[in-house]
DNA sequence: ACCCCTCGAGTTCT
DNA sequence: CTCGAGGGGT
């Protein structure tokens, strides 16, 4: 780096304009030999400091900043983070099998689902599970124009540039029957043997180790500078696919054929199995190759190999019915628990927690392990001074398996449940029936309106960029967020109530600014996502769809929820307001009970109505569906011929059909099956239509017109069959 | 009065 | 990820 290069500060305007110019072309010049070319001229020191000036430059004469500025290029730093990318079908986990009993039950559970006999065997599709992060990338004709993270599973990362630094993933796709658009699903990992040259290179250079592959991949992924992404040599696995213009094949195994022709790796030891037996035997194929591979796999993924079916399944919650990773025993280590501490968490609940001696295990180091609470710790007998096995369950979350009896200290007392909160004092109770202690504080507990707060900025809630967990709680110990609400007043008090933000240590007009933009962006938030965020008991992602789904707008939620806390308070008349809610299918009376009681509270009520007040709340937008029984409510009953119950109301929800459990007023079509009982006297007494299975079938899919919805209009249960 | 499935809550580490 | 518990069906 030339010393002659005045400081930006010394620059005259003109001087910083034409130094700008210069800049951008010359990164676009580096940028270009080293990925289109491959053959950089300047060492990545060099290329790193030119970013540098180009910045500096741009902070001191920030209106000179240019349209095409190096700073503005996705990969380029200073953006402190990647672009949102909201996948169209959303990137799902997988459910977990232990042992060979476990994926029988898998097996069992999809044949019962679709119906099938038990000796009908459901071949099944298996490769091994990388340790890596899970990629999605789209083509369009051919081309490779956009990559991502997975993130939560409905939104990722826009990690495109550096995508293209991998070497087994291709810029354009080999063929002719090529889809115009497709987007392949797989997992991003580093090769061991380059796991092991990388750290030797960075040893010898004096920087610190890698600790694991994995973390290794999921940093070198989310670089800010794409050069960097390019030294850590990434790898990608296709595993699946996302969207695409048109049916891929009838079979999991044949359309990851296809996607291989097209140029994509696949996992070794991948192949389709005829029934239980077979995928047991890959199990144990994949499990005795598993030392010999170049890359760290953690199990054996299987799918049901006929698409067909997976469609049937569908998903329940975060989670394909269709697919199962078996995973291989977790690593296990012994180490010594130091004392048992209570955690507070966001509804009081108390949770013993294991500080450990910190232990490397499953790759990387563990110093705490959640106990889950006291009946937990008395059946294992945990006890401070204890020497335990520790493991990562599914090799993630730390676990105390066991305690090593022999290794007792002499003088160790059995664990003693707090009798009041840690952190407020307040009593603490544990319910006839239940498993937790809960502190009675709720929100004078410090902890519990922090925790509430915490969840309130959640990923799964409000998921405010730069403002995590570590954020709020430093300004709720400031006192500058109390709640909710002052979240989005924040910018409106700045430097009134409170010094301004960008005076404070480790701040400046940047970030302030980047924070106060990241607020107003999610001052725009969906009905359930703002539900969810809340905090209510019981209430989590699913409910709070449940609920944004039947109430629509918030006013017409809060209205309800009014109406049913006010008939609450009087007498007798409990049973009945609830009844809006338990008609939800899935909201039941302990569940209903907690949100009255939540919208009630007048704290919360204050809450609620501030919120409202600064927030633009959207409806839940509708399924996407335009199916004939989109919007519709439908109940089913009695034994259904075609499809298992859970099936039909699956199904029913693809098109875009709300299913209730019980028959209202409200119903548009009682789906009848054999022997229907009281449903169906009481859908009669109502004038509900009645469809028998198959019509109802023939109206969902568009074949016959929904029969006229006049009260009376019926056709005979019996017709079934 | 049971069973099974699904959901919610809490937790770990980089 | 695991555990407890709510919801719904038999």
């Amino acid at each position: 780096m030339s010393t002659d290069t005045p400081p930006p500060e010394a620059l005259t305007r003109e001087a910083a304009a034409r130094e700008l110019e210069r800049l951008a072309q010359e990164i676009e010049r580096h940028d270009e030999l080293y990925y289109t070319h491959s053959a950089p001229e300047l060492s990545d020191a060099e290329y790193d400091a030119l970013r540098r000036r180009n910045e500096a430059i741009e902070a001191r004469f920030p209106d000179l900043k240019r349209a095409d500025s190096p700073s503005e290029r996705v990969g380029a730093p200073p953006a402190s983070s990647f672009a949102k990318v909201r996948h169209g079908r959303p990137m799902l986990s997988l459910g977990n099998a232990l042992n060979d009993d476990d994926l029988a039950e898998f097996e069992g559970r999809v044949q019962r689902f679709l119906n099938l006999g038990e000796d009908e065997p459901v071949e099944l599709y298996g490769e091994p599970k990388i340790d890596g992060l899970s990629a999605t990338v789209h083509y369009h004709n051919g081309k490779l124009v956009l990559g991502a993270t997975r993130g939560d599973g409905e939104t990722g990362e826009d990690v495109t540039e550096n995508l293209r630094t991998l070497r087994d993933l291709p810029q354009t796709l080999r063929g002719a029957d090529v889809p115009e658009r497709l987007e392949v699903r797989g997992e991003v990992y580093i090769g061991l043997a380059d796991f092991a040259a990388l750290n030797q290179a960075r040893e010898a250079e004096g920087e610190e180790a890698f600790v694991n592959p994995r973390n290794t991949a999921s940093g070198g992924l989310r670089q800010i500078d794409t050069a960097l992404t390019a030294k850590r040599r990434l790898r990608f696995f296709a595993h699946g696919w996302g969207e695409a213009s048109e049916p891929l094949g009838e079979r999991q195994g044949d359309v990851l054929a296809r996607l291989a022709a097209w140029g994509f790796a696949l996992a070794p030891h991948a192949r389709r199995c005829r029934g239980l037996d077979e995928a047991l035997a890959l199990h144990r194929e994949i499990e005795a190759a598993r030392s010999g591979l170049d890359f760290e796999i953690d199990g054996v993924v299987f799918k049901v190999d006929r698409l067909d079916w997976q469609g049937r399944l569908g998903a329940a919650g975060r989670a394909p019915r269709w697919a199962i990773a078996y995973k291989f025993p977790a690593e296990q280590v012994e180490t010594v628990l130091h004392r048992i501490s209570i955690s507070v968490g966001r509804t009081g609940a108390l949770t013993p927690v294991a500080e450990l001696e910190p232990v490397y295990v499953g790759g990387v180091t563990v110093s705490r392990a959640t106990l889950h609470n006291e009946d937990v710790i008395k059946e294992r007998d945990i006890r401070a001074g204890d020497t335990v096995v520790v493991q990562r369950a599914g090799d993630v979350i730390p676990q105390v398996v066991r305690v090593i009896e022999d290794r007792r200290p002499a003088e160790s007392e059995s664990f003693v449940p707090p009798a009041a909160c840690p952190e407020c004092g307040s009593h603490a109770v544990r319910e006839e029936g239940e498993a937790v202690r809960r502190c009675t504080g709720g929100l004078i507990c410090p902890a519990q309106a922090l925790e509430r707060l915490r969840h309130f900025v959640a990923r799964d809630a409000f998921d405010i960029e730069g403002l995590g967990a570590k954020q709020i709680e430093a300004f709720y110990a400031e006192g500058r967020v109390k709640g909710p609400a002052d979240i989005f007043d924040l910018e409106a008090i700045d430097g009134h109530a409170f010094p301004p933000l960008a005076e404070r240590e480790g701040w400046g007009e940047t970030s302030a600014a980047n924070l106060f933009r990241a607020i107003e962006a999610r001052r725009q938030v969906s009905l359930d996502r703002f539900i969810h965020a809340l905090g209510i008991r019981h209430v989590g992602q699913t409910t709070a769809r449940l609920l944004a789904r039947r109430y629509g707008t918030v006013d017409d939620w809060r209205v309800a929820m009014d109406a049913a806390a006010t008939a609450a308070s009087e007498p007798d008349s409990e049973t009945e307001a609830l009844d809006a809610l338990t008609d939800i299918d899935g909201i039941g009376p302990v569940v209903a009970k907690a949100i009255v009681e939540f919208v009630a509270e007048p704290r919360n009520g204050a809450i609620l109505d501030a919120l409202r007040e600064r927030l633009d709340i959207e409806p839940l937008e509708a399924p996407t569906a335009d199916s004939p029984v989109a919007g519709k409510t439908v109940v089913f009953t009695g034994k259904l011929q075609r499809m298992t119950r859970q099936e039909a109301k699956a199904r029913a929800e693809a098109l875009g059909a709300q299913v209730a459990g019980s028959v209202s007023r409200a119903t548009d079509y009682l789906v009848a099956g054999e022997d229907a009982g009281s449903k169906l006297k009481k859908a009669r007494t109502l004038g509900v239509t009645v469809l028998s299975e198959d019509t109802w079938l023939a109206v969902a899919s568009g074949d016959a017109l929904p029969p006229s919805e006049e009260a009376g209009s019926e056709e005979r249960a019996e017709d079934t069959g």
